[in-house]
DNA sequence: TTAACAAATGCAAATATATAAATATATTAT
DNA sequence: ATAATATATTTATATATTTGCATTTGTTAA
């Protein structure tokens, strides 16, 4: 199939995905989250100093647009990346702002 | 300098990128600039069928953020990416379109 | 300079998103 | 069952984005 022939539900779901990642704090968590990391709510509450609300909104976008993972451990939540290869698309464009 | 250690104005410079391109309307246009392929706003509406005037706000956003760049030839401007590696952006999220 | 075409801008209404405070739910230990 | 901790949800307000119509600006040819 070639990459010109998406169709509109298709333009949609990637748009969705781009406009998770699309967020100065959703970055920053990305950007911690490279390598296969698991964070929990708490610590990237603390690393980035949110409110734990607003992290966890953040958190569930990335969850609900298919970015992040979750598994729950007891207390704790942790949160990874679904794809590995997604740590490119933050590495490419934050590289941009590096010049 | 680690990528962990972007500024918050280097973050949300990052996101704005992202959020430029995050629009079906605009991945799509997107699609059509790969392999350096140079454009006219008429031709992306046609393209799309879409208003000429929606075309151009998408176009200018996406210039506005650095992503295309243009240049004008007689009465039509083209329009193309400014850096040919933010095609892989769109490849990868695309694909993730496509399972 | 006027007509015709191409592109950009101003504007308004509809829609979507961000933030944080308050509250609710889930899990564990006592 | 209660307390303590971790996470998620609800709610409200503020802000930003999308779209198309109408208009304006820029360019070329007659």
């Amino acid at each position: 199939m070639n990459i010109k022939d998406l169709t509109i539900e298709q333009l949609e779901e990637a748009a969705n995905m781009l406009k998770a990642i699309a967020h100065p704090m959703r970055i920053a968590i990305l950007n911690y989250l490279d390598d296969g990391k698991k964070l929990t709510v708490t610590e990237i509450h603390e690393l980035l100093k949110i409110e734990q609300s607003t992290t966890s909104h953040h958190l569930g976008i990335l969850k609900d647009k298919g970015v992040l993972s979750s598994k729950r451990e007891g207390k704790n939540t942790y949160y990874f990346l679904k794809h590995a290869n997604l740590s490119n698309i933050v590495n490419c464009v934050s590289k941009c702002t590096m010049n």
